[in-house]
DNA sequence: CATGAATGAGCATTCATTCAT
DNA sequence: GATGAATGAATGCTCATTCAT
């Protein structure tokens, strides 16, 4: 939380480098236009942040921290329908919207080194699978079936939720669908998941 | 098919932007390093495409017709397992991998109205829909059935196989895994999926 | 001699300066710099002095008076081989060879109107000239004499001596040499000046 | 010798860099002045050069060749007055003054690893020996010998020659001398070296 | 005395693009 | 078809300096 001038400032910056980054891209976006967006001087960025990169760290690590509070919260034990829960979860990951778009796009570059999107991930699956295992639901994991349960969990579980997030505005626009539909268009899809449904059919 | 020099020139151009692209972005892809890649002078480059984003759309045109061309292919009628379907797409999806990780790149800047990434998998579920509809294998669809058809097939068919591909090699240097054991585990996962396996665990 | 906070401080900026300019020259030694290396705010060294070239004017003004002390200290009468004499010269000039460096670099630039070096030496010589006088070493001397003299001086004499200083280091680098050895080396040249050897030599 | 349109380009930014090196200093000049002075667009200098230090490496080279062509040019045996020669020697390396004053004030900065300044004087001293030696003026140098003359000819010779050149406008200037004078004053302390002198003194 | 924060001009360098040859 | 040379705008970043606290 900002307690001085300085310190809302710097917040300001992140504010308008998160939107800047998510609607350029992190090259596509300068640090003039970051600057003119705070409506503060270039140089003045410069005080807070190292370089530009330092400013993309910031917005990491608050995600992070972001992550690590909310799963806390979330999955507190509770009987709740498992269709409520994902509901609640797209909520949450609506609001980071942005900052996913941005991670996962510098982690699509081949050419860096940046696993930020993997890393962000990785957090909220294992700590959710923490709380879950608390709460008794399961039993304990060996090694193997915690690999395999991250892999179930990050490509077929939040890939498609994370992307419907984040693509959700290009398609309705696209496809002239209105938000309502595609959402529940999508949590069909999503509860009556993919090759279970292909099952049926045939 | 390339037939000459020029044409030759181009398609180098074209398979330099896609790599350097795939690696740094399409912002961090000068056209100085494209031309120094190819080994031609700056300059020539213009002769062969208007600008920059000529060259992007000439990639997304060739993707387009790629997969025109290999939907017709994949889908004829044959009796194969799903599983070994799925196998023979995430292949050639790879191959593709990255063009699709430009495109997806692009799409998710949302200050640009790109969405190259949604008419290419468009185009995929919609021509696969055909000849599996040609073939008999289901009855006729109806509006909202197709819709939810495409949503579905879109966020947790082709998503989850998409980003598996996307994020195959970093995914292996960040957790250390063999590529292969990753392979099996998704695949286990995506067969299996989702909210299935929650299902089975309780 | 500082004797509050306040001229520590103001010390303390001009033994940075001193060390920086001397390392990175005058224009390429920025306040930040300067700030850090003192450990203070950058905003502080205007507190003590008005602008960088304030800054310069002060290490220029100190190195001034403490010639004037230096040269009425060395030069009181005594049987001295001249030899030796020079040898307390060099070592004393050695402890200036930083600000020495400076005021050469600044004097160098032909587009400002900075006689720093010139006037420095012109301090020296005829401060020992006047003790030397004073001690009845020789006659008095008519004007066009003084100006033969500290034309001799400075150019045959103090050039010599300072650009050994000044280069030391890196001609030992360079040559590989060790400081001693160069040492004797300029001794025996400079004692045996130039075009003597010459004259010895047929 | 520049033979087309490119090559005069570059030549121009290597005279102008020259000219406001040695005016303001490596430091003090911006690509935008040297840009401004040669009347190009300030992007074309990199076209020319990889970067500023690219101009300042390209200077460098240029006098070491100067060099190494005239000292072929100026030590052919013939019959000369020593003072002649020197004048001579002085006449080449004023037409050089500007680049020198670059050389040595870059050298003059202990925190970069250039020697410049070291270097080109070695090759002058070298060449000339060398020549010396072939003209059969004095025998052979076993290995000590040559460091002494490199050590002598350097700071008793070569710096009270080229400080005389570089410092010879703002003398004048500070002391109000003609330049006339200053040379003939010059020449007469230079031949009749200093510690020579001292000792007729008394 | 000293700091944190800011400013605007300037820095070296790179950009996409153009064009005569 | 391709090159060498150039352009002007923009890039990320640093500069000396200021000032309220």
């Amino acid at each position: 939380m900002p307690k001085n001038d300085g310190d809302i400032t710097k917040e300001r910056i992140l504010k308008a480098a998160e939107k800047l980054f998510s609607e350029e891209g992190f090259d596509g976006t300068s640090m003039d236009k970051i600057a003119k967006d705070v409506g503060i001087n270039k140089g003045s960025i410069y005080y807070h942040f190292k370089d530009k990169n330092d400013i993309m760290a910031s917005l990491f690590k608050k995600i992070l921290s972001d992550m690590y509070e909310h799963v806390d919260y979330i999955s507190r034990p509770m009987k709740e329908r498992l269709e409520d829960k994902i509901k609640r979860e797209i909520q949450y990951l609506s609001d980071k919207k942005r900052i996913l778009s941005i991670l996962f796009m510098e982690t699509l570059k081949s050419g860096n080194n940046t696993d930020y999107f993997i890393q962000c991930l990785e957090v909220m699956i294992k700590k959710e699978l923490d709380s879950t295992l608390k709460n008794g639901n399961v039993g304990e994991l060996i090694e193997e079936d915690l690999e395999k349960y991250i892999v179930y969990e990050f490509f077929t579980g939040m890939m498609p939720i994370i992307s419907f997030i984040m693509l959700k505005d290009k398609w309705c626009e696209y496809f002239k669908y209105d938000e309502k539909k595609l959402f529940e268009h999508f949590m069909e899809a999503f509860v009556n998941s993919h090759l279970k449904a292909h099952k049926f059919n045939k």
